[in-house]
DNA sequence: TCTGGGGTCCTTAATCTA
DNA sequence: TCTGTAGATTAAGGACCC
């Protein structure tokens, strides 16, 4: 009988990448401040900013005009997303030169499987720095690379360490890893449920694992109840691949300054929905669900979307759909921080064929599309019809 | 106080359907 | 045939992630 190897999951994490990229290409940026994101003085938030950056208190994701406001000094980039996708793409290709199984989890990280790869490469520690090594190589850019005996250890394993760090941790030091860890590094705690969790005195994994399992779910339910509990002892998933074909595409927009003129607003809409439309052509794809998500003041976020009779991948039908789902009396006369449009529910090849082989039957695809979109007007009659008699169900 | 864009997944409630 | 209901599907919102 053969030993089966320990499994083994590392995680690549590029250091402050998009900053990264634009220092290792202009010299002069390095040693100081950079911040790619939005525009300062706009309504934008820091996509990344330089370690230099961070020494001030930024961070990603924070307003723009408090990063300006914390380090007006720093070098404030939009970022050139073509340039990060082609070094993204070069460093996968040094991680498929590690193990053929990766799986890319966004533009900056991926998860690699490992396992029995000791013989090829010796250690855990020796993989990570070989990977870094390789990496550094091909793009002049630093990584941080965690190892562990499943995807959430590796991750945790990679942050611990940056940047331009290995860890590597053994399955029987995954209890003692975890337990003095701020519960908000583990997966799917944000800000809300970090809220909850210190007003049950839970600071530390450590602390998460003393909790009583019934308190965890009259707090958050039975699911998510059991997610924390697996997490804070280090259990969780180490199947490293699939990922799967995508579930949506969308494009939305905030506006410089809230925006009440719809017929301004319908030209916005216009153009998200063919950007959308054109990216879901070019995915070969169509889709039943076109969804509006229409943003007011106080960040007050609203969705409406609608199934429609066939798949489309049509800029025309999309924007109809979306139309007439904005024509909800609810939406109206607000001034509209932010709009967008999005498709989803994939049909099948079929369908797809049918649009490109049978244009007849397309065609009566479209007549039926749009007597879906009458359907849609008669409901948001009825709708509002419903409104006077019982009032929508609010959450 | 301020909070982008593009996604995913989950929960809850309403509605459809077998 | 009628009716109640369980389960599936749809819709809206929320939380989260990078």
């Amino acid at each position: 009988m053969t030993h089966k190897p320990p499994r083994r999951v590392m995680h690549v994490d590029m250091d402050a990448f998009f900053a990264s990229v634009e220092q290792r290409d202009d010299p002069s940026l390095r040693g100081r401040p950079v911040v790619v994101g939005a525009r300062p003085g706009g309504r934008g938030v820091v996509a990344t900013c330089s370690y230099e950056a961070r020494r001030y208190g930024l961070r990603s994701a924070m307003p723009i005009n408090e990063a300006y406001r914390r380090c007006p000094q720093a070098v404030y980039l939009q970022p050139d997303m073509a340039r990060y996708v082609a070094e993204s793409r070069r460093v996968m290709a040094v991680l498929q030169g590690v193990s053929p199984v990766v799986e890319r989890v966004s533009i900056d990280e991926a998860y690699v499987d490992v396992s029995g790869l000791e013989k090829l490469f010796g250690t855990p520690q020796q993989i990570a720095e070989l990977t870094r090594r390789r990496i550094f190589e091909a793009v002049r850019l630093s990584a941080s690379v965690g190892i562990g005996p499943n995807r959430l250890i590796a991750k945790l394993a990679s942050d611990h360490n940056k940047p331009d760090g290995v860890t590597v941790v053994e399955a029987e030091q995954v209890m003692e890893f975890l337990a003095p860890m701020p519960v908000g590094n583990l997966r799917g705690i944000g800000a809300r449920t970090l809220r909850k969790l210190e007003d049950l005195g839970v600071r530390s994994v450590a602390d998460l694992r003393r909790c009583p399992q019934d308190l965890l779910i009259a707090h958050f339910g039975a699911a998510a109840a059991a997610r924390l509990h697996a997490q804070s002892r280090g259990v969780a998933s180490h199947a490293v691949g699939g990922g799967g074909p995508r579930k949506s595409i969308s494009r939305e927009t905030t506006f410089n300054e809230d925006l009440s003129d719809w017929e301004q607003l319908r030209a916005v809409l216009r153009e998200l929905a063919a950007d959308v439309a054109r990216q879901v052509r070019a995915e070969g794809l169509s889709g039943r669900v076109v969804t509006l998500k229409i943003r007011f003041d106080g960040f007050e976020t609203h969705t409406r979307q609608v199934t429609l009779a066939m798949p489309t991948n049509h800029d025309d039908l999309i924007l109809r759909a979306a139309l007439e789902l904005a024509s909800d009396p609810a939406l109206r006369n607000r001034p509209v921080r932010l709009i967008g449009v999005g498709l989803s529910g994939w049909d099948g090849e079929n369908e797809r064929q049918l649009d490109l082989f049978q244009p007849e039957a397309g065609k009566r695809k479209d007549d039926k599309l749009y007597a879906a979109l009458d359907q849609v007007r008669a409901r948001f009659g009825q709708h509002s019809l419903r409104m006077g008699m019982k009032p929508p169900r609010s959450r």
